[in-house]
DNA sequence: ACTGTAAACTTTACGTCGTATAATTTGCGC
DNA sequence: GCGCAAATTATACGACGTAAAGTTTACAGT
């Protein structure tokens, strides 16, 4: 017979729980998420989740932390399929991250949701959250180092581009917003143009 | 003795189940609103807010209704503060909202919260918050008339500032940003300079 | 091989929530 | 006065988060 633990859920419960979270959070969206909810679909007694999970706010971390790992990822292949100006590589990346929150809103929504407002509990998620970020000073430092940012600095200019894409993202999810992608193209590049980047 | 009823809370207990709920979402945040809560705040049983509200969202409704027409009675006022000049205008609302929802986070929050995705069930809440954004619809209008847009329309770059300033607010709520409101001018600033309306 | 211990998991229990249903109370037109 | 409709309360149910305690299993030390 199997050596392996008869309770040990696949050998890994904890990842088995954040799968079906986040598969349940896609779906129904982040209030239809329940711990007691992921344990059933899970095929596991209602408290099993507390040994993974210190309670529900770090259940919900864990899925999105899933998810800003997706979003840099997805973020990182998009800026190395374009050129290398470093101003084309903001406005790609920009429609990435419009794109990644189109393509999954529920998920979006639970990663900004208010309940994670408190990163310091959270480590892994914080570090995950930052990382899109990153990318998005590197660039515009860059184009700094060049003479192309007149008016601002590249720590505001991240953070003005960050929340367009983030407001159109958002906006977006709530059907208030057509085409938000080209939205996202166009106004990063006025961004970029009223900085003189371009 | 008073002709009045003895069950009509103060003649309005509609509005006082409001203020209750504002007064909770504002200090504890719009989890902490709870339709059982509003009732042992206001004085009154369990089950009367039913008959003022058909469930728990159309009191979140209600709630972000009145938010919208605050946010709109102070974004009119910062515009009536500033000179006639659209572009000057538009950097002079970015700023109010801005201000409007850091002042008021846990507000924002269920103004645009999800459970009220479903715009068309409250046409209240609807037309409280489509307000804000004629105004702005306006300006960007009377900019193109001038032909001072470039490269874009007076609806797209309508639907971009007010991503602008709704991202920075949310943003902004969650302390990733400092100087929220400097942030909104320069970048609206920014935006306008990118249309050649600057 | 036996046993003690710690971790994984289950059972049970409590209080809160939203809300459905059924009384009960009160104001008002007749 | 009386009856009806609206306002409010009382009662009940299932789902939730989570605390506490019990049970099962793996494994290290002997």
């Amino acid at each position: 017979m199997k050596p392996e633990s008869a309770w040990h859920f696949d050998g890994d419960l904890k990842a088995a729980l954040v799968a079906t979270a986040r598969r349940i959070v896609e779906r129904d969206g982040a209030s239809a998420l329940s711990l007691r909810g992921v344990a059933r679909d899970t095929g596991v007694s209602a408290m099993a989740p507390y040994h993974h999970f210190k309670d529900r706010t770090a259940l919900v971390a864990a899925v999105a932390a899933a998810g800003f790992d997706q979003l840099y990822t997805e973020k990182i292949a998009a800026l190395a399929a374009v050129g290398g100006d470093p101003a084309q590589r903001l406005v790609a990346g920009s429609i990435a991250y419009v794109r990644f929150v189109t393509e999954h809103p529920e998920l979006y929504r639970l990663m900004k949701s208010s309940e994670l407002a408190d990163r310091s509990a959270h480590p892994v998620l914080a570090q995950a959250a930052a990382r899109p970020g990153q990318s998005l000073d590197a660039l515009l430092r860059e184009l700094a180092a060049a003479g192309r940012l007149r008016g601002t600095t590249p720590q505001r200019a991240a953070q003005t581009l960050w929340a367009l894409v983030h407001g159109i993202g958002t906006l977006a999810i709530d059907a208030y917003l057509d085409q938000p992608e080209t939205l996202a193209a166009e106004g990063a590049a006025a961004l970029l143009a009223g900085w003189g980047a371009l």
